[in-house]
DNA sequence: TGTACATCAGTGAACGCGCGTTCACTGATGTAC
DNA sequence: TGTACATCAGTGAACGCGCGTTCACTGATGTAC
């Protein structure tokens, strides 16, 4: 039975929401457009009638993946600076959390091979987080270089510190990292 | 038809390299068994002579793959320092390759979700890339803190420029990460 | 060294399964008058 | 405002496909005597 249009949008709201959740804590691949419209509360059947197809689906989820971690991370910002940062992204909490925040450190590798249009969703994610992180600073100024390698310390940390099996070892790259990026 | 003890263990080379390059270029989940017995020059059905399952591939697949990038890391340490491991690392060449030679940037997100098996070997590839980095330096040591903060800046900084769609934003990356990391 | 038999690397068909996508259908909602 | 019809959100079965894995088979290689 058809659906008024507020509670299709509603709908739609759900499914992509579902879908960043889900490719956060699973991965893209391994993400199926039934788990997804299951986690909505919905049957497979009409997820075309919200979405051209799978990869729609992902790079609108990727774009609400990041909103979130830009506004943990301009929050963290706006409480002081980027220590605030560091401390909340490199915790033990964020790399143990169920599903991520950040899709960098979650889906990094998978996007770097996706189609055109997830990756050009993620490069606005990037600009954004840079603008945030940079404050604002234009190509080339000291503070945006800094925002630049900040942001890859955090990512590539939290990939390691996920990967490794050895909690020691996890536990070290967390810290070192932590430790080069307090100011 | 039988092969010899000599071949047999040659194929089993083969097929094991054949997986070290298609993982790295298509991703693990996206690799099938049947792509990479044909890229070694061989039906899929034999597979299992060799290898109880896909996941034991993979881990070998990764061995071998860390094997290489240890080995050029290696290289340029020895060649000089750090700075021609970076050079090399976040260069355009690499960051282009149709087989990328770091499996961290390649496939970062997908180790993390990876079994144990898989894991377990690519924390000796992490443990291995940190002695060569860190020239040896234990636990706690500025060295090998600093080794930890060059592999992960390394990885993230590589990682982004290749999700990015934006060819300026890409270089930037690079450069940012190359002139912070150069000594 | 030669013979007889067991082993097993590699083939190709077959399996069950889950995937993305399509489709006919239902009935409440939207719209034109 | 009420009526009549078109629209379309959501369902659930069905599709073709590729996957990991299994299996019967072949015949050259390994091994025991």
């Amino acid at each position: 039975m058809r659906k008024s249009n507020k509670e299709a949008a509603l709908t739609r709201e759900a499914i992509v929401a579902a879908a960043a959740d889900h490719i956060r804590q699973t991965g893209i691949v391994e993400t199926s457009l039934a788990d997804v419209m299951a986690a909505a509360g919905l049957t497979h059947g009409g997820f075309y009638k919200h979405f051209r197809n799978k990869e729609h689906l992902i790079a609108e989820a990727l774009s609400a993946a990041g909103e979130e971690i830009i506004a943990v991370i301009g929050g963290n910002m706006a409480k002081g600076d980027l220590n605030a940062v560091v401390e909340g992204y490199l915790s033990a909490a964020h790399r143990d959390a169920t599903i991520p925040t950040c899709p960098f450190s979650a889906l990094g590798s998978e996007m770097a091979r996706s189609g055109d249009e997830t990756r050009t969703a993620a490069t606005e994610v990037v600009e954004k987080l840079l603008a945030v992180l940079g404050e604002g600073a234009p190509e080339g100024d000291a503070a945006r270089c800094n925002a630049i390698v900040a942001l890859s310390t955090l990512i590539g940390a939290m990939t390691l510190a996920r990967i490794v099996t050895s909690k020691a070892l996890s536990a070290e790259i967390l810290e070192s990292a932590r430790d080069h990026l307090r100011l």
